[in-house]
DNA sequence: TTCTATGCAAAAGCTTTGCAAATCA
DNA sequence: TGATTTGCAAAGCTTTTGCATAGAA
């Protein structure tokens, strides 16, 4: 049995204290609706384009709440830019990336998490997200 | 021949058109002194419990042309921190970072490299540069 | 009915920028 | 000398907060 987004953020909310308003229930739809990471200003704007003017603050307060919820996560980019996206438990974010293209490779090899795993567990660390990216030049671009 | 941090900002400086001031210099200096990240507003007391109280806008602009010099490298917590830190040539970035407090632990393990370095040999891809963040929960605050 | 949530505007952090004066090459 | 850099203050951005009102339970 598997819950719904919404659901599970009822849930939370109810052992909180909180309360599911319509606001929330907008903002929890159109997060599970992106399939992508997303900035904060840009998501305020998908809403506005809906119709959905809720206050800046409110959609600051209800992206906090589903972070702490666990539904969400968050990403902060090099350059400084704040991404969020919809939790995928079982997947970890491993990329390799060229520099002179853009092409992005996806990697797939478990002893990698299990190295990371190791040392985690060793220094007492509970880990909840990885992000690992290798920069460089891919097989194409390193030929030219 | 290994070249000092200073020289190397030096050599990036004439290339690249600018100056090296003693405000520059103190800064570079600064940084290399530091074995451990740092965050902006911190390091700017830093220089100023020496009595180089240089403006906010320097710092801010030098710590910008030291990154673009690629001698020191950024780290963005999940909590909207940033971090700088002197960026080692020989040395893959491989950080365990506090959600909560913003700890920042190094991984020491080669074999991560190793199993990176395989991967990029099989999918014929020249690596130049790895990030590889683990977020989450560090031991003292997991337990509250 | 009671307490949380919302919207607004103001404030808070952090970082950047415009401009005149200072400094480097 | 001519161009970059500095310091200051102001402005920019993103995010948070105080407060009165609206709304959920």
């Amino acid at each position: 049995m598997k819950l719904t987004p919404l659901k599970k953020f009822e849930n939370y909310l109810v052992e909180n204290e909180g309360r599911l308003t319509s606001q929330k229930k907008a903002i929890v739809q159109e997060v599970f609706n992106i399939d992508d990471h997303f900035e904060v200003e840009n998501f305020i704007d998908m809403l506005r384009a809906e119709d959905k003017k809720f206050s800046r603050a409110t959609v600051y307060r209800t992206i906090k709440q589903l972070l702490e919820a666990g539904l969400i996560q968050k990403i902060s980019a090099l350059n400084g830019k704040v991404f969020y996206e919809r939790k995928m438990t079982n997947k970890e974010h491993d990329h390799v990336i060229c520099n002179s293209c853009g092409e992005i490779y996806e990697i797939n090899d478990n002893s990698i998490q299990k190295i990371l795993d190791n040392y985690c567990k060793d220094i007492g660390f509970r880990p909840e997200y990885r992000s690992l990216h290798i920069y460089g030049l891919c097989k194409a671009c390193f030929k030219r």
